[in-house]
Parts: C-alpha cells; structure tokens; sequence
DNA sequence: CAACTGACCTAAT
DNA sequence: CATTAGGCCAGTT
C-alpha cells in the first residue's frame, strides 16, 4: 500500500461528504481507513487538480485550518456558508450540527 | 541518510 | 475550558 493509494482513497471519502455538512481531518482518515493518517489529509487536499470539496474539511475544533495563504480560508468560509453552514462568533462551526458522522 | 515540518488528533492533567 | 505530551507518517530540506 503506498502512498498515492491512501491519499487516494481519503479523496474518495472527502468526495463523499454531503453537501452542507463537514468533517474533521480526522475523520476522514478513520472512515477512509486509516486512523492515524489525518496530516496526510491535509497532504492530499493540497494537491491541486483534484475535484473533491475540500472545504468541507476541518480541524477537530470545527475551525478552517491552514497557514493563512492567499485569502483561501476566506474561500472555504464563504463556501460552506453558501451551502448553509452557519459559523459561531469565534468562527467556528457547531460540528454538533454540521458534521458528517456515519459511524463511530 | 538524518532532521525538520506540518490543511492534525487524542488523552491526560 | 487551557495546556502539555505524545503519537503518526509522508514530504521536504
């Protein structure tokens, strides 16, 4: 099993994220199979190119992660919002309410 | 090849 | 709720 096949796989699973929901890296590495891969999430969802809806994706503290780069944190916020997704005055997200749990 | 880095997480304190 | 400590592992330096 290499690489390329797992983040593979998380990006099936990140493509499976409904609309107007989220997820945590971290789940995304346990359902795609892999429990203790969420950095590698991160990895993928870097990679440019790939159609999969990205901002879904955030960290366990229902909070938009990355270093600040070229306003695309503002993107993914404006995104989810668009879909429905309502954030806190700390900008978070109730992952109570939003996030994507089919099991666990 | 060793060391560092990072779109992270969890558990313990 | 805040902080610390540890784990985890592919990329990059």
């Amino acid at each position: 099993m290499n690489a390329a096949t797992i983040r593979a796989r998380m990006l099936d699973v990140v493509a499976a994220v409904p609309e107007g929901r989220v997820a945590t890296y971290g789940d995304i590495a346990r359902l795609a199979g892999f429990p203790r891969h969420s950095r590698q999430v991160g990895v993928a969802l870097r990679e440019p190119g790939n159609e999969v809806p990205w901002h879904r994706i955030v960290n366990h503290e229902g909070r938009i992660s990355r270093r600040g780069l070229d306003g695309s944190d503002e993107l993914q916020r404006y995104l989810l919002e668009a879909e429905g997704v309502a954030f806190d005055a700390e900008g978070r997200i109730a992952l109570r309410q939003y996030r994507w749990e089919m099991a666990r």
